[in-house]
DNA sequence: TTGAAAGCGCTACCAG
DNA sequence: CTGGTAGCGCTTTCAA
């Protein structure tokens, strides 16, 4: 690899000079800058960012922390940031964090260790505080799918409840009033205040909550499969069920199929995050809009204006779910 | 952020010192070893892995090129060579190439100027020749999906053929002579290699060639449902249906079902890929498995071995499809 | 077993 | 407009 010396010899200027045609900063001469293209050219020289970084403390590059490097709403928030950062020519680097404390605390210190100029943050495990005092070190951090009160003009968050709200809403509208309920995991703050939604629409529609109608998966299909499986064999005569994301929804439904249950006839499903695949399942799955990809954007958007001060940036921290329907949901049979 | 000197300072040592306990390299003495290690502990001393890197000409981290970061397929290829790298204690870098010579390129010269230590590439527009110069920079590469003869022993590939040849000698053990089929985009190796196996079950088969038959798609769930309705438009009165792709193959079942086609009764599919959702459609998706997670942690394995001299590993170049059978293909009624 | 010192490739400040 | 030069934080000889 040649090196920045190499081109200043061949194009019989200082390091200096270089530096600065490289970096298009400071003033350098029409005719020196075209020697030291040519140069470079000739070399194929390309910067080591490495070496860039350390001599300025700047890498423009961006970490991304997320729990799985699969999945349609992890993919999705990906390609959404890497889009973003890409059209302003930062890079991005992932790396998973697979919801423990442990993991996520070494993705961290892996983005940190590279010389990231901000991190975007989508953590399960770590605390409030452990956020907090990160981002006290100074570091630039968006967090993402959570709302850290300190934090809160560095988050950029859906809101949950209202999502779940809108799920059971929906059932409600459509005429069920038992409805069942598949919980993503209990220590995920979005995965309870789904539920908290669930909750509160029952309540306003005066139905007791009846525990029988509950199970806790992990947002995975199979999750979803087990829960629909538990709970028909509680024997409650449920005509709805919503489950806190479309992975589990598509598993429930896989099951219901299993055993010939006629959906959407016999149960009306919803899920949550309307990942890409929910309208081609059959029946298309009804769901909660997940503005994710808008969602990682803004993240980028937040650091492009905060760290590399681009102007005209409109920030905007919390995001709404909404009702998609489609054919799972269908008004109970009175 | 504490630095080496710093620790060195407070520990009463010199700087080569503390970077052989952090390095555990070259003999240190029990006693200076936990005084070094006490002064990093107090000081929450983490090392800068630039800093590092540009000292070494090491960085213990591998760059991964594909072409999208979100989608089913990408998402098991990365999270399969993230998994076996962590285990190794590397870590993999993504960037996305989105299938254009020249995003494919930058990304390479993102990764390259990060110092990666080692490439996995899912390359889909920069010719074998580009690869093959690549490689004789002396970076380590491994070419994933794709084959090529000069680099042979670094490419990890599917046999793409056999894949399509299995699926259409499924679709024909079934009893279907008229098949049709949705191609992936011609510009891509896959999708031909794929095209040519189910020409050669044909062939095989004494079916004449009918060009009514093929329409192409991009690989994604949209051209699946557009690509059944050109073909419907054509009026052929074809009983099966062979996608390139399990998201093709979604999409029209999902045109399928829109236009009340009875799946599978009327119209037998069968997807390619194995995707982690395809048994969760409805019916659910026959299709031909493609390991791809096994691929890229053979790819990883590939680069431990070679570059970093892990040791008793086993590489494989080539892998092979398999028929995975479900219910949406069907034995055509006699 | 330890320390001194020369870089790794580049940036950025200070002179001129 | 250009050059000289001191680092960035660390590794790695070479001596001691």
């Amino acid at each position: 690899m040649a090196t920045i010396y190499d081109v200043s010899v061949m194009a019989g200027v200082s390091l200096a000079t270089v530096s600065r045609v490289i970096n298009k900063t400071g003033n350098v001469s029409e005719k020196t800058t075209q020697k030291v293209t040519q140069a470079m050219e000739r070399l194929g020289y390309r910067p080591n960012a490495i070496a860039q970084s350390l001599a300025s403390n700047r890498s423009n590059s961006i970490g991304i922390l997320i729990p799985e490097l699969c999945g349609p709403f992890f993919g999705n928030l990906m390609a959404g940031a890497e889009k973003r950062l890409r059209e302003a020519n930062k890079h991005a680097i992932i790396t998973a964090g697979h919801s423990k404390a442990e993991t996520e605390k070494a993705g961290i210190e892996f983005l940190l260790s590279r010389n990231c100029d901000a991190l975007i943050l989508h953590i399960d495990a770590l605390s409030d505080q452990y956020l907090v005092d990160l981002a006290a070190q100074g570091k630039e951090i968006v967090v993402i799918n959570r709302y850290v009160e300190p934090l809160k003009s560095r988050c950029i968050y859906l809101d949950n409840k209202t999502g779940g709200y809108l799920a059971t809403k929906a059932m409600l509208d459509a005429g069920h009033s038992k409805i069942a309920y598949i919980s993503g995991p209990t220590w995920k703050e979005d995965a309870n205040q789904r539920l908290a939604g669930h909750h509160q629409a029952l309540q306003e529609a005066g139905i007791a909550d009846n525990p029988h109608l509950y199970v806790t998966g992990d947002f995975k299909q199979e999750s979803g499969t087990a829960g629909l499986q538990t709970l028909l064999a509680r024997d409650s005569d449920f005509t709805a069920l919503v489950c806190a994301n479309d992975e589990m929804a598509s598993g429930a439904m896989a099951y219901a199929r299993d055993i010939k249950l006629a959906l959407p006839e016999q149960l009306s499903i919803i899920g949550f995050d309307n990942i890409v695949y929910s309208s081609y399942l059959y029946p298309s799955l009804a769901t909660v809009d997940y503005p994710v990809e808008e969602m990682a954007k803004m993240a980028a958007a937040l650091i492009l204006k905060e760290v590399y001060q681009q102007k005209g940036l409109q920030i905007n921290n919390e995001f709404y779910p909404s009702i998609v329907m489609r054919d799972s949901l269908q008004k109970r049979p009175s």
